[in-house]
DNA sequence: GCCGTTTTCGGCCCGACTGTTTTCAGTCG
């Protein structure tokens, strides 16, 4: 069995390339373990067979010496040279190079200088006034890095839904095998499919006592430490460092124990309070009628028991959605496109032929293929003459297939002044566009608004990508007005994104009531970058589902002839 | 460190903005 999974592998890659871009490598060879770190990402398989069948080794920008440290991580879980520059190398520098406006040449500078090697420090030198004094630093440069700080620590201690969701499955798998385990449900954030996650829960329904199955748990290779909580809660702490909070109950109080590890809070206490109303308590993790016990082996008893429909997981947030109607809420299999894709021809690693023959097996009936558009030139963004090949070629393929369509899009930066990145003749030949930011983030709310607006009335943008530019945990939002958007999209006919990759999962769940107030319509893009970025679209559904959409508000539930005529009303109608 | 209808050595992505300077290094996407 593998001892380290693709993403703990590309991380380690990832943290090989800061700890040598530190110590002033050579930047190309940096450049080596990033571009493997992505590689590796993108690598659809299980590690352990590709090293074995030797398909690992045939990946881009995977040569020996990075094939034998892969190999090395995989078998070990560890890498030599990863703790050689880890004991090399202060860990408070790879934590600077988080915070944006510090690159690797101030960091150097600050420790070279001021002797700086953590964050504590950093902030103390930027406080006192000792940062800006620096040689090519100045006011500015200190109150962003003060900035910055404050943004790491706010974000220290969540993690993001995709690590979370993994991490709390292999707990769950793990504690199902024990014995006396009849069953192991993963609650909390991860159930509600939050977008980021600071508690990882699991309930485990035993036919013996909490504290047999705590015995049990403490026996399991890698667990450091158990703090029990009350008689049936314990938090257990791995060596690794990662910690799961683990509930115990017996079969027939199953329903109150998973409402309960579910949370959220408001939720809660919103059903706490119509319980009270119908001669229920539920202060504690079970139901109760005055002294009598009301056993609920599952959720949909104990919401039934108050008079309530079962609320699907996603839904359980604000508590104002006890007593409303439950929606029919998007699943995966409604999708029937799958949107906004990069190729091997500007950021991607993939082929179209490749990714037509992915989405073919995942069940879509078409596939919008969207590269960078020109302005993105550090992403390889398409000329004009490029485009025209892609066209070409995707007619070609588009002769060959039956039941499938690929279509030609775009994601078209939207430039300074709010223009898409191409003239219009060049517009009117895709099929659809996908307009987003990637540059000049620091305008002001009004200019930033603005420009966003005036690219919606473009007649040929069809989705507003990404309408917040949010990287979850590591950068904050471009300032803007999202009502005045929606406002815009609603008069102007554009769908808006929820962009499916976990590291964005923007446009905002909580902003798709209002959304959807307003009739504007929902478009689910996978953001793909390889033919692992297949499975954000899962992300992108819990987050349509979190803001209670179905599949009637989703653009890209419409087949594809629906789909093409979305964008083709706007452009016969302005 | 990786890559190669091309060369097993010598390249490797680049243009614009920012904050600092007073002409530009560093950062970013």
């Amino acid at each position: 069995m593998a001892m380290m999974d693709r993403a703990g592998v590309a991380r380690s890659l990832e943290q090989i390339a800061s700890y040598l871009e530190l110590k002033g490598e050579n930047p190309f060879r940096v450049r080596a373990f990033n571009a493997a770190a992505k590689s590796v990402q993108g690598f659809s398989g299980e590690l352990d067979a590709g090293l074995a069948d030797g398909t690992l080794a045939q990946l881009k920008g995977i040569g020996p010496a990075i094939l034998q440290i892969i190999t090395e991580l995989v078998n070990t879980g560890r890498s030599a040279l990863l703790e050689e520059l880890h004991a090399d190398v202060p860990s408070g520098l790879v934590d600077m190079l988080a915070i944006p406006g510090l690159g690797v040449a101030k960091i150097r500078q600050i420790q070279e200088t001021l002797g700086i090697e953590t964050l504590p420090e950093l902030e103390d030198a930027a406080r006192d006034g000792r940062l800006a004094a620096l040689p090519r630093f100045g006011q500015r440069t200190a109150e962003k890095i003060l900035k910055g700080i404050a943004f790491l620590r706010q974000a220290s201690g969540w993690r993001l839904s995709h690590h979370a969701a993994q991490e709390a499955e292999a707990f769950r798998e793990a504690f199902a095998k024990l014995p006396h385990i009849l069953a192991a449900h993963t609650a909390g954030e991860v159930r509600r499919r939050c977008e980021v996650v600071r508690d990882l829960v699991t309930v485990l329904v035993a036919d013996v006592p909490p504290e047999e199955v705590f015995r049990q748990l403490g026996t399991m290779p890698g667990v450091g430490e158990i703090a029990g909580e009350d008689e049936r809660r314990a938090t257990l702490r791995f060596a690794g460092g990662s910690s799961v909070q683990v509930i115990v109950t017996p079969p027939q109080n199953l329903g109150a124990v998973l409402v309960q590890a579910t949370g959220s809070e408001q939720h809660l206490a919103a059903l706490a309070k119509v319980a009270a109303s119908k001669g229920f308590n539920l202060a504690g993790v079970a139901l109760w009628q005055g002294s009598r016990f009301v056993p609920t082996p599952t959720e949909e008893s104990l919401y039934a028991a108050i008079g309530l429909p079962w609320i699907p997981p996603e839904l359980r947030e604000s508590g104002d959605e006890v007593g409303q109607p439950v929606p029919t809420l998007l699943e995966r299999g409604d999708l029937r496109g799958f949107l906004h894709c990069h190729t091997s021809a500007s950021d991607g690693t993939n082929t179209i032929p490749q990714i037509v023959e992915a989405c073919q097996a995942a069940g879509y009936q078409y596939v919008g293929i969207t590269d960078h558009s020109r302005a993105a030139a550090y992403a390889g963004g398409l000329s004009v003459e490029r485009i025209q090949e892609q066209w070409t070629h995707i007619d070609a393929i588009n002769a060959t297939l039956k039941n499938f369509r690929i279509l030609k899009g775009i994601e078209s930066d939207i430039l300074v002044d709010g223009a898409l990145d191409y003239p219009d003749d060049v517009l009117a030949g895709f099929d659809f566009i996908i307009g987003s930011i990637h540059s000049r983030f620091n305008l002001s709310r009004e200019e930033m608004t603005e420009r966003v607006c005036r690219a919606m009335d473009s007649k040929y943008l069809t989705i507003l990508g990404h309408p917040t530019g949010r990287l979850l945990l590591s950068r904050e939002p471009y300032p803007i007005d999202l009502d005045q958007v929606l406002d815009k999209a609603a008069a102007t006919g554009v769908a808006i994104e929820i962009n499916a990759d976990p590291h964005r999962l923007d446009l905002d769940w909580r902003m798709l009531a209002a959304a959807r107030k307003r009739g504007i319509t929902i478009s689910i893009g996978a953001d793909a970058h390889n033919l692992a970025g297949l499975a954000n679209v899962e992300f992108g559904v819990g987050i349509a589902r979190k803001g209670g959409l179905g599949p009637s508000a989703i653009l890209n539930c419409r087949d594809v002839d629906g789909f093409l005529e979305f964008g083709r009303r706007r452009r016969v109608s302005s």
